[in-house]
DNA sequence: AGAGCGTCGCTTTTT
DNA sequence: GCGACGCTCT
């Protein structure tokens, strides 16, 4: 091992390795050399991270030499923490852990220079590359009703992840359609050079072009990172695996962790093989594998290993548990999304009441996004907290995307999107006409648009009063910019976005929607100086990167407590006591493209794995014989997912989901319904096909429902009475301090209505009153 | 240039 | 069922 400080403390290394399994203690002690770590679903793979890298730092490697590359932020912020937590925040702090995205553009920030970059070159998200193919398009008079600009970015941000140049696309283009993405491709990579500006391909492209086109540069880097880690190596792409593996060349000390059953980015270039051939890349690997869970029951580990059996392709392993059998499956059966969205709720509400689960010990997981509209419904009826994990709305708003196109001006006028985005926002009557004769003249000579926008005099054919519009404009970041070096990243940035006239449009129009939009604005600036509190150190070019590259950003409520909805995807790596599972049905889940296609139906089959991991304690999963998609009312058959769970891990009470069940089968006893219920279901699944022969409407509603003594929450009482409180039973009063997600702290002034209509009036600190729906807003009390 | 209306595509998942 | 976008009219 390489020290860097004399040792005294490998004593103190060791200690780590107590309350650790064999295995554990095998993938946190084996430091040196490639270790494959395949870790099985809930078997301690964070834990065993963390305290590998703890066992490194406490052997005497210096925190500057370990690399810890996650997936999502939210890995990386919880190994962060989690390292703290054993050798203390300080040295934790220096450590480089982080997404490939956050820490690639680290990097490329250094090295910008070398690759015809400034170091504050802007990262473009999906929304602004589809913009700037939209330009690319027009310029070169490619129809965007022949091809759709969205699935032109889709090719080329493929090709770029399978390491594609826009001139190898063009050489193997056959079709007419490739051949002009061939030339989209080509004009869109020269719009984003000129723009200074990256997409999220390019932040792992760029990487491997400045390391095979700058040795000395690779080999610093080599230098500085001698312990590499790697999390959720099944999920790599291409472009990830070659830089990870030319950084390790020097040192070899590459330790990756994955399981291929949890590998659900196919879609995205993902490629299997990464985890698969590991062995073969290096064929010295000390291989790992962490077999026992710590999560889950043994029910619910059965119905995960039952569910990916199913799949042909995966490396051997065999979860087991010490854990208790646990609660059975529940299953609902549902007629429609609105009645499985209200059942999903009620059956948590008696969940949470007969077993004391909190809000935050709950989860919603569905397959698309689309259905959490449904049960946010339900769950504003029922008067029950909730948040929604997946955060890109905020910034995905025309005014958030407008506030932030203009900060990233301020750190780059080349960025020619943004200046398209908001020359005319507010209007400055710079029209279609006019920003097209400014384009015509950056493309003739070759300038920037800023660049000919500050030399406006030499566009020709331009009105005078548009001239001087654009002065104006240009007045306005020039100024700014000026200030760069001077004023903090918070306090320029409110001056600016006050001088672009954005939040005065917005307030003068005093609409509730524009008020709405300018709070947002303020939202923006309000998190800017939040963050550079955090950080003193924090650039406008690092914060706007830090947004761009982080999807739930705003996650204020992370540890309020909140029954959470996501998608399956989105909840990798998370765990919970209750986790509902909705949309069980074909088509949906798995979708009806990975009907035909086995290997998209394995991938589905990996998400089903994934969704059915996250339950620690209890799982239900539902279902709805139709259900509104496109506006339109579809019926679906049952998930061909339930089939290949063992009957046995169902729940066998077979109370009715509601009074009118009988009229479906009215002369067999209810647990006959049952029994005839799982049957079917198991001799489908033998058949191999998709089962549930019985036409939608009269697919028997049977086996139910966790408690009879709940049974009457099912039947006719009206809906809301018995939950007619804020979300976990608490209830405010006024004086009671509270936290709104959009108007901060406050305090409760005064009470009225009540039920669905009860209203809470909130004196926030920020100077605002406001009357609120308390079904609605989403308030948490101090 | 901007408002108003109609069409279209969208819903798979994310950095 | 909605939002983004394009077309037309003023």
């Amino acid at each position: 091992m390489l020290r860097l400080i004399p040792d005294t403390d490998g004593q103190q290394a060791d200690t780590l390795l107590e309350g650790l399994n064999p295995s554990q203690a095998q993938a946190v002690r084996t430091t040196d050399g490639p270790v494959l770590i395949i870790a099985g679903a809930g078997s301690g793979k964070t834990r065993v991270l963390t305290y590998r890298m703890a066992y490194l730092l406490r052997s005497g490697v210096h925190p500057d030499h370990i690399l810890a590359l996650t997936f999502t932020n939210k890995a990386a912020q919880e190994m962060k923490e989690r390292i703290g937590h054993l050798v203390g925040a300080n040295i934790a702090r220096n450590i480089w852990a982080g997404t490939f995205h956050s820490i690639f553009a680290r990097i490329l920030r250094k090295e910008a220079d070398h690759l015809g970059f400034t170091s504050s070159f802007t990262i473009y998200d999906t929304d602004d590359s589809t913009a700037a193919i939209k330009q690319v398009m027009g310029q070169l008079g490619i129809s965007q009703q022949v091809i759709a600009p969205n699935a032109v970015r889709g090719r080329i941000s493929n090709a770029k992840n399978s390491m594609m140049s826009w001139q190898e696309y063009a050489r193997n283009a056959d079709s007419i359609v490739e051949k002009q993405t061939g030339q989209i491709y080509e004009e869109y990579e020269k719009r984003l050079a000129q723009s200074n500006a990256m997409d999220f391909d390019d932040l792992l492209i760029n990487m491997i072009r400045l390391f095979e086109h700058h040795p000395q540069v690779l080999a610093a880097w080599q230098q500085r990172f001698r312990y590499l880690l790697v999390d959720e190596y099944q999920d790599t792409n291409r472009a990830q695996y070659k830089v990870v593996n030319m950084l390790a060349k020097a040192h070899r000390n590459i330790c990756v962790v994955g399981d291929d059953a949890q590998s659900i980015y196919r879609w995205r270039g993902a490629d299997i093989r990464n985890i698969l051939d590991f062995e073969r890349d290096y064929s010295d690997a000390t291989v790992v594998r962490l077999e026992q869970n710590y999560r889950s029951t043994k029910v619910i580990l059965a119905a995960a290993d039952a569910v990916i059996k199913n799949n042909a392709k995966q490396l051997k392993k065999s979860l087991w548990t010490e854990n208790p059998e646990g609660e059975k499956i529940t299953l609902l059966s549902c007629r429609d999304d609105r009645e499985e969205a209200d059942m999903v709720v009620r059956t948590i509400r008696s969940r949470m009441d007969n077993h004391g689960y909190s809000s935050r010990d709950v989860a919603i997981l569905y397959r698309t996004n689309a259905q959490s509209q449904a049960l946010e419904d339900a769950l504003r009826r029922h008067n029950m907290a909730y948040h929604i994990v997946s955060g890109v709305s905020f910034y995905k708003r025309k005014e958030v995307k407008d506030t932030i196109a203009y900060l990233r001006l301020l750190v780059n006028p080349s960025d020619s999107e943004s200046i398209i985005r908001v020359i005319n926002e507010p209007a400055r009557g710079i029209g279609q006409t006019s920003l097209e004769r400014l384009q015509e003249t950056a493309v003739t000579s070759g300038r920037t648009l800023y660049d000919v926008m500050l030399d406006v005099d030499s566009v020709v054919g331009l009105q005078k009063r548009i001239a001087q519009s654009v002065r104006d404009f240009i007045g306005i970041i020039e100024r700014s910019r000026s200030l760069l070096e001077t004023m903090s990243p918070s306090e320029l940035a409110k001056h600016y976005i006050e001088s672009t006239g954005l939040p005065q449009m917005y307030k003068l129009q005093d609409t509730d929607e524009s008020l709405d939009r300018w709070n947002n604005i303020e939202r923006v600036l309000d998190h800017l100086s939040e963050q550079e509190d955090l950080d003193p150190d924090l650039t406008l070019t690092t914060y706007l990167e830090q947004i761009a590259l982080v999807s739930e950003a705003d996650d204020p409520a992370l540890g309020s407590n909140r029954i959470a909805l996501m998608t399956m995807h989105a909840a990798k790596g998370l765990e919970f006591p209750l986790v509902v599972i909705a949309g069980m049905e074909q088509g949906l889940f798995p979708l009806a493209k990975a009907e035909q296609d086995i290997g998209e139906q394995e991938e589905e089959r990996r998400l089903f794995y994934v969704g059915i991991t996250r339950a620690r304690e209890q799982l239900v999963l539902s279902y709805a014989e139709r259900r509104y998609r496109f506006g339109e009312l579809v019926f679906s058959r049952p998930s061909m997912f339930l089939s290949e769970i063992d009957a046995d891990c169902f729940s066998a009470s077979s109370r009715p989901m509601r009074s009118a069940t009988p009229s479906a089968a009215p002369t067999q006893p209810l647990n006959q319904q049952a029994q005839q219920h799982r049957q079917q279901q198991y001799s489908s699944s033998q058949r191999g096909k998709g089962g549930y022969s019985s036409t939608p409407m009269s697919t028997p509603r049977a086996f139910n429902v966790p408690k009879p003594r709940s049974s009457n929450e099912y039947s006719q009482v009206p809906a809301d009475e018995s939950f007619s409180q804020t979300g976990e039973g608490t209830t405010i009063r006024p004086g009671d301090r509270v936290k709104h997600p959009m108007f901060g702290v406050g305090t409760v002034l005064t009470l009225s209505g009540s039920g669905q209509q009860t209203k809470v009036t909130v004196q926030f600190s920020n100077g605002t009153r406001k009357q609120l729906v308390l079904a609605y807003a989403r308030l948490d009390v101090l």
